[in-house]
RNA sequence: GCCCCUAUCGUCUAGAGGCCUAGGACACAUCCCUUUCACGGAUGCGACGGGGAUUCGAAUUCCCCUAGGGGUACCA
């Protein structure tokens, strides 16, 4: 039997790092096994779902590498299947028709609420009589479809992840809704539990993969099935992932989309990453690896059953492990939108950038640092830090810098080799340590005290044909 | 309230009755490397939620407690 396992996001926000996860513990899977894996859009409610959340989605899949072998289907394209669905219910007697007011349900609620009960729908128009349904609907009233939930019963399910998951119906609220009934009297919107199985069913989904949060819609679902007669899938529910105080995570929590973490600098590598270690680790110990060599040995059985907290620090680790280690090539693709965006210019010569590259890739732990680390590299008009300044200021650099200027104009072809003597022999002739040359020379050509290789910096400015003028407008800096 | 689930260093985790004086990674601290900041290398710090039970022996099995999380819609 084939495996067919799918991601089913709704488009009603940007594309959430939970529903990123899931969607990669199906591939995962779908992988291993040799399987299909299928994009699903659940857009069936009409209120929230908007297109370019759609888009957003389709757009972060694909930036995360997570391709599938068919979809994306709408569910909103699929209403006569659920429709057909629905009166096969309706005519056995599994369904009916429930005309309670939302004012109604929400009284019973309440007075549930007070006696301490648990909140539920009773039932009450399980058994209508057809004259009764008349009177309703003269009266005005839209009536909605209730999937009839036998209780008690305790149902009992297999989940690849957690083992036995024991629910008893009467735990369930009552017979759910399934579907609305448009102003014609017709079926219309199947809801999320119903939808799913019609299309889990259609789509032959033979493994469920999903948030923990699903475990109670589990009970509800494995009962349509049943009264579909069709076969139950697998179910695999992973944990959640937790926000550093432990709750689910969400907006307030800084970033949920992964199109924020695209903006912050992170790549889909160490992203992917990062969520696999979410909750699943590896046999050999890893810690860094790709989705595909996780493919190889993905297995449930090594997946937790506790959620786990979203921590910063091991994805701004990991993701520097990528940077790092990234082709310069490669990085310096990625590089150059964000200097773009920072407002650079970065069309210099391609191997000038591939040095740039080199030079501050081992700083890098997000893209979005190279804007800091670069600036002094792009701009024209260099900016000082305080503490630049004053060392610049001082009256003793300047013979420094006046013999750097000069040393620099007399080596027309400057070379790694060429600027360390270059700085030696002024050190030498000036009668002072390595550093107090170093130090100036790196507060004139940056502004700052701190930064990447000066030697190596010295190289690119002086490419541009900066490095004198730099040094000459540091002179004259009071 | 009710139902379900979970519980090892600060965080992510390894651990399937003796291999555990509980291993690794991140973070943190110190040292080395280094003109600086990083990178890299080394060392250190640091946990089985509590109580019972089973057993010669429990982080690992069972029960209770506690804590945390999830669910409880005409959302998905």
């Amino acid at each position: 039997m084939t495996v067919r396992v799918r991601i089913a996001p709704s488009p009603t926000g940007n594309l959430h790092i939970g529903t990123a996860r899931t969607a990669l513990f199906n591939w995962l899977y779908a992988k291993h096994n040799h399987g299909e894996f299928i994009l699903r859009i659940e857009d069936t409610d009409q209120e929230r779902s908007q297109d370019q959340y759609t888009q957003n989605i389709l757009e972060g899949l694909k930036w995360l590498g997570i391709d599938y072998d068919s979809g994306p289907f709408f569910q909103t394209q699929r209403l006569e299947q659920y429709r057909a669905a629905v009166h096969l219910l309706l005519d056995q007697g599994l369904a009916y028709y429930c005309y309670c007011s939302e004012a109604e349900l929400e009284q019973m609620r309440e007075e549930q609420k007070a006696k301490k009960q648990a909140p539920r729908y009773d039932n009450r128009h399980r058994h209508l009589t057809k004259q009764q349904r008349t009177e309703f609907a003269n009266a005005g009233r839209k009536p909605v479809i209730r999937f009839v939930i036998e209780e008690p019963r305790e149902l009992t399910w297999l989940d690849l992840v957690r083992g036995d998951v024991t629910w008893n119906t009467r735990d369930l609220g009552g017979d759910i809704v399934i579907a609305r009934v448009d102003d014609q009297g017709q079926v219309s919107l199947p809801l999320y539990n119903f939808a799913v199985v019609i299309d889990d069913i259609a789509m032959e989904i033979t493994h469920v993969i999903r948030g923990e949060d699903h475990i109670a819609n589990t009970a509800k679902q494995i009962l349509i099935y049943e009264a579909l007669g069709a076969e139950i899938p697998k179910f695999s529910h992973l944990p959640l992932i937790l926000n550093a105080q432990g709750a689910k995570i969400s907006k307030r929590d800084g970033a949920t989309s992964v199109f924020e973490f695209q903006q912050m600098g992170y790549v889909p590598e160490a992203f992917n990453n990062y969520m696999v270690l979410l909750g699943w680790s590896d046999p050999n110990g890893r810690e860094i690896f790709s989705p595909s060599e996780v493919a190889e040995v993905f297995e449930f059985e090594r997946v937790n059953k506790s959620g786990a907290r979203f921590d910063w620090d091991k994805l701004n680790w990991i993701n520097s492990q990528y940077l790092h280690n990234m082709d310069p090539e490669i990085l310096c693709d990625r590089l150059i939108p964000f200097w773009q965006a920072a407002g650079f210019n970065p069309n210099f010569e391609r191997n000038w950038l591939i040095d740039l590259v080199k030079l501050i890739a081992p700083s890098l732990t997000v893209l979005t640092d190279a804007v800091d680390m670069a600036r002094y590299l792009f701009i024209d008009n260099l900016e000082y830090t305080e503490e630049a300044i004053a060392i610049l200021k001082a009256e003793s650099v300047k013979p420094i810098l006046i013999a750097l200027a000069q040393a620099l104009k007399d080596t027309p072809t400057l070379t790694p080799d060429s600027a360390s003597s270059l700085i030696q022999s002024i050190a030498k002739s000036l009668n002072l340590k390595k550093g107090a040359i170093m130090k100036p020379l790196r507060c004139a050509l940056s502004g700052d005290i701190h930064g990447p290789d000066l030697i190596s910096s010295l190289l690119l400015l002086a490419q541009r044909g900066v490095a004198v003028t730099r040094i000459e407008t540091a002179l004259e800096i009071n």
